[in-house]
DNA sequence: TATTGTTATACTCTATAACTATA
DNA sequence: TATAGTTATAGAGTATAACAATA
């Protein structure tokens, strides 16, 4: 196989796997009745944060924060708090409603991800260690708007 | 490492990289001028194919692809014929316009993205044995809509 | 003056439903 | 009756611009 058709055939089937996950990040919200993007806010909210926080760890605009948190809200699945140290911030929290929801969301997205189900455990070491090549070491960022 | 951590991990990991993927596709695209989901279409379109074809190979609803090639056939890039043997199917093809643009897209595409770039021979060789591995032999069928 | 968050608005992507023509 | 394509419409995702409150 030439250089070029090896690349085109890596890059053709990380796409294919990318659109299988994606499928299972969908299928894994929808199983927690959110829509994605609801669901990848909520994913990220391990901890409190606040909204300017998560607009830049999503990479989209700090008014789709707003509309997305109206409606995890509305949901009873977050909740907006002051922060004591700057009248401007408001922190997003979970609720404990909110932490059950994402407690059940991750592991749904374990469920339905096809990512290293197939592979042993010394061909998933050796997954990461190429990722980790391709990415550098800093690359993980987590989930992110629209993906 | 747990072996959930681990999965967590290589999960991440691949959504970094999509991510990226995908920024470097909806870069080659602009530099065609033509928006992700043009762009797909005329990656598609090396060879005549009906509109019903695309759809399934898009993975998208067949109104989509009427949406798409109305703006394709205004941007001078595809044409529609009619099939001679069914008289319901129209053939979309590109225009010489269309393939010149179809090659420019794909040289931008290899440029942008940042798939197997920093890989030696024999790691993208790895690479493409794992990947197969995750999706089975029949497991790459292009790019689809929305990714 | 710069920054956080909100509101209103608008554009893109994409699907569903109803339809026409053909098989 | 089933299939290919079109049209109209609507919902989800997302950005931009104008704004209020605070720093």
């Amino acid at each position: 196989m030439a250089v070029d058709e090896q690349a085109e055939e890596i890059i053709g089937r990380l796409l294919d796997l990318f659109h299988r996950m994606r499928d299972g990040f969908e299928k894994a919200a929808a199983d927690v009745g959110l829509t994605p993007a609801e669901a990848q806010a909520l994913h990220r909210l391990d901890e409190p944060s606040p909204m300017r926080a998560m607009a830049d760890a999503l990479h989209c605009d700090a008014s789709y924060i707003t509309v997305l948190s109206d409606r995890l809200e509305a949901l009873g699945l977050v909740e907006r708090s002051a922060d004591p140290g700057d009248r401007r911030v408001r922190q997003l929290a979970l609720t404990r409603e909110g932490r059950r929801a994402r407690t059940r969301l991750i592991s749904r997205i374990h469920q339905h991800s096809p990512a290293p189900g197939s592979l042993d455990a010394s061909q998933r070491a050796e997954l990461l260690d190429l990722l980790e090549q391709m990415a550098g070491p800093d690359g993980y960022r987590g989930f992110t708007c629209g993906s």
